[in-house]
DNA sequence: GAGTGGTCTAGACCACTGT
DNA sequence: CAGTGGTCTAGACCACTCT
């Protein structure tokens, strides 16, 4: 056990009065100024530890009239998306990577939708599956964007699975998932090795650096293989 | 467009550069000493903005080293989780929502799973259904420990969802969640309104107070009535 | 108008760690 | 052992907003 710091021993008082109930949603927690006298620090101390708390979401801030303690009107947590290869090794599988198709396309109407959304003009279309321990664990198909990713085209993507290709080599600052589930239709039912009709958990992600878009992915887990977990965050 | 404070610009400034991969995944950043003579500020104002992309996860400190731009190994992104309620009003449909069964148990073997996870000796146990335009949009199977929220006993749960009680009744501090998809059994089938075997979305939730367990909650979503969507937080 | 939070300064000491 | 990041002080000015 260390000694934390002060501003988190502050943080964390202020974050068990609120969670047992002492200061209930909407009470006004006291000010920074009373705080430092309470605790017998400067008023930047005190800032850190109620701007922590504001930051978790925990608290409202308003100026002139105080901080109070915030109505949670919706959760949130952190989602966790590992590298595929990754997530079959935790679970003790054996991992292995096949690609099905590579196709380098000028996106035309022609195209699937994963080429158009990521808006390029032109893009890398991939096909593969992951195993794990010899059964499909995932499907993956996907676009990159060569407008965005050039160098992407002189990969040959046999070898490493594209995810952590562009793990370690673009970098990015957004991304959407959509995460939902759908039968598997007759094609998607074969490169499982499910029935077809089977459920199967879809993740969807479109990955953005700055405006340019940079790839769209669609994972299909036949719906036995795998469930996302996500943590609340508690800071 | 108002003025950005000063730890936000250089904050700003050192993600793009990241982003933009003038500085790769292992690089050193510049030392704090050095921020404070190019922006002309205190070391305060510049540990600030490095300390954020440190809490984004941009970056890793290591003292007597330096600041190093940060593999990403995994990605993660937030999941917001809205009262139903809002979930379904958000689409523009018509909210209903339908009590099927209330029950308070001293919780033996016999008691599902759910009652159990949480770690209470008594618990009510609840079933409703939540709809979207007279189309069942949710079926809930919840345990909520009357141990660690007596106050829970005394609700009759017909008028108000206990998502949405909880929510404004009981702070917590942590959360879990599991999604996962899955074929509706015989008897959900009926209660969804849907064909037995037809795909849904899971989402499972445990919630806790510091070491009390407080509710298990088991959402399933026809396949084609929900989504989860989860936006990467860029800080 | 007054008091709040938001930001910033110019120092300081300390723990840790790489050399 | 020297230099880094981590923390903290005792002030200060400002914008905002409630009264």
């Amino acid at each position: 056990m260390k000694a934390a710091a002060l501003h988190e021993r502050i943080r964390a008082d202020l974050e068990r009065r609120i969670l047992d109930g002492d200061w209930p949603p909407g009470a006004r927690i006291p000010f920074e100024h009373e705080l430092t006298h309470r605790y017998r620090c400067s008023r930047m101390t005190v800032s850190k530890a109620v701007s922590a708390l504001a930051r978790q979401g925990l608290i409202v801030r308003r100026k002139r009239a105080g901080s109070f303690v915030a109505l949670p009107r919706e959760q949130s947590a952190t989602l966790a998306i590992p590298d595929l290869r990754l997530e079959v090794q935790r679970r003790g599988d054996a991992y292995r990577y096949e690609l099905l198709e590579r196709r380098a396309v000028r996106v035309g109407a022609h195209d699937p939708l994963r080429a158009q959304i990521i808006g390029a003009r032109r893009a890398l279309l991939l096909r593969c599956r992951h195993f794990a321990d010899d059964a499909v664990f995932a499907l993956e198909e996907r676009a990159i964007s060569l407008t965005a990713v050039p160098s992407a085209a002189d990969v040959d993507f046999s070898g490493i699975a594209p995810g952590a290709w562009l793990l370690e080599h673009v970098p990015w600052s957004q991304a959407e998932h959509r995460i939902s589930a759908a039968a598997a239709c007759a094609n998607r039912a074969i490169e499982l090795g499910v029935a077809q009709g089977q459920p199967c958990l879809v993740i969807e992600r479109r990955t953005w650096r700055g405006n340019a878009g940079i790839t769209h992915v669609r994972l299909t887990y036949p719906a036995d293989q795998y469930e996302v977990v996500a943590q609340f965050a508690g800071r």
